[in-house]
DNA sequence: TCATGGCTAATTGTCGACAATTATGGGGTA
DNA sequence: TACCCCATAATTGTCGACAATTAGCCATGA
């Protein structure tokens, strides 16, 4: 039972009949269904994705077919050309960094609002989840994937304590799954749990200190530091090809 | 000839049979009428529009029509409710100094980038921008239509100075018309012109010196010291209304 | 008078078919 | 052999009709 799903939308084990809570039209369920499959990787980032295909797919006629695309559009999980066709997105580098200079600005900020206006009681669901996170991460310290979803746990708890729906919309309904797509795109293996830990727990301090400054600058080197560590590994990479193969 | 038309869509003269550049289904057609006739207060905020009713009104089926509401659903400028209908959103204050924060969080990103990735050209340009305006506002210095939107344009160059598509997506296709919508829902008569040409041009200075810290920073007190007066004037209104009719 | 029940009308959701556009493949020519 | 043009096929865009759900209204009863 993956604590994400208490967060998120309700990610049924049979994904074929979930009668989820108020998906009430076809369009929305299957919009879920293809949100959840292009995020967990199985349509295959960059891959085209033909309307009667997915029709025959999901046993539903192309009208409210192309509703749930035209969200997946706005969401930014599909790309489509007039006349041409869809396909599903495919982060470059550029584009990820990008995101995280989204991140960045938007998280900085929802951790700012978190420090001045989350309660008690979500202050303590918050210490929760750290605490369960970190049994875990002791249970399991390679294996980070329930670590990297954990990651997305705290961040979302945080963006709700900003009590912004503006900002809980942005972030919660459109960057975190593009975030959860580049996990599966580039298989990132999150390297550093323990510092992320110390780096979780320490904002949370701030919150409950109130201390909105703190909080919006630890945020934001946290945020900024997953960046760094992005961009590293990516630069380590293309140092390898660029010697192994002589361009 | 407005001069934020030359840098968002088209917006033409003649509201029907504006055969726009790049729009190649009627779907897209109808999505920028329909954004148009929103953001001008054609349609009023919270108002209840019918897909039969706005399928007669631009002479088109309903299917290209439920796409141009989706995505007009997906850039918040209506609200949908599954087999009840469609409103055009109306923006509560609560929501708009939400707005004002997350355009704050944003913005300062985009001028930060701006300061670091902003051509010589970009630069120029921007000051001619801001010398348009300045002249405008000498002529006509109650009305604040022009400046308004002029200052707007102030933003959207900022922000695609930013060289960041992910920023410019969001700021630009989704924001920036719920800043217009509610220039026009709440009539916002702009009492600051002169203060904001000053705050603008030191912005410019910053970029242009390359100094990504500044500008950041100028240009978070920029849209925070909008939103103080917003919420001020706001804050009076209510007074008004409390004094005068007791409640 | 007020609450409650069902009925009617309107609106939304869904479907299948047709029209328009684009991609693809083969054939012909320089 | 390489390039261009055209015909075909597949996909997308659009339309009208039918089914499902909802809101409003009127009648009925306490």
């Amino acid at each position: 039972m993956t604590s994400l799903a208490t967060l998120s939308r309700s990610t049924a084990d049979s994904p074929s009949d979930q009668t989820s809570p108020e998906v009430r039209t076809l369009a929305e369920r299957v919009f879920h269904q293809l949100q959840d499959a292009i995020v967990r990787g199985e349509l295959a980032p960059g891959s085209k994705i033909t309307e009667p295909g997915l029709s025959k797919t999901y046993g539903i006629s192309r009208g409210p077919l192309r509703e749930a695309m035209r969200r997946l559009e706005a969401h930014r999980l599909i790309e489509r050309v007039p006349h041409v066709g869809a396909r599903v997105v495919k982060l470059s580098m550029k584009e990820l960094l990008e995101l995280f200079d989204v991140r960045e600005a938007l998280e900085s900020m929802a951790a700012r609002l978190a420090a001045e206006h989350m309660s008690a009681e979500e202050i303590k669901g918050l210490r929760e989840v750290l605490a369960l996170h970190e049994g875990q991460a002791d249970l399991k310290r390679g294996e980070a994937y329930y670590q990297r979803e954990g990651d997305l746990d705290f961040h979302y708890r945080i963006v709700q304590g900003s009590h912004n729906k503006m900002l809980m919309n942005l972030l919660c309904d459109d960057l975190y799954y593009l975030v959860r797509l580049y996990r599966t795109q580039f298989s990132a293996s999150g390297k550093r749990p323990q510092l992320a830990f110390v780096e979780h727990h320490r904002i949370v301090d701030a919150i409950e200190a109130g201390d909105a400054e703190l909080a919006e600058l630890l945020m934001r080197r946290h945020v900024s530091a997953s960046r760094a560590n992005v961009a590293d590994r990516y630069a380590a990479v293309l140092e390898q090809q660029s010697t192994s193969s002589a361009d």
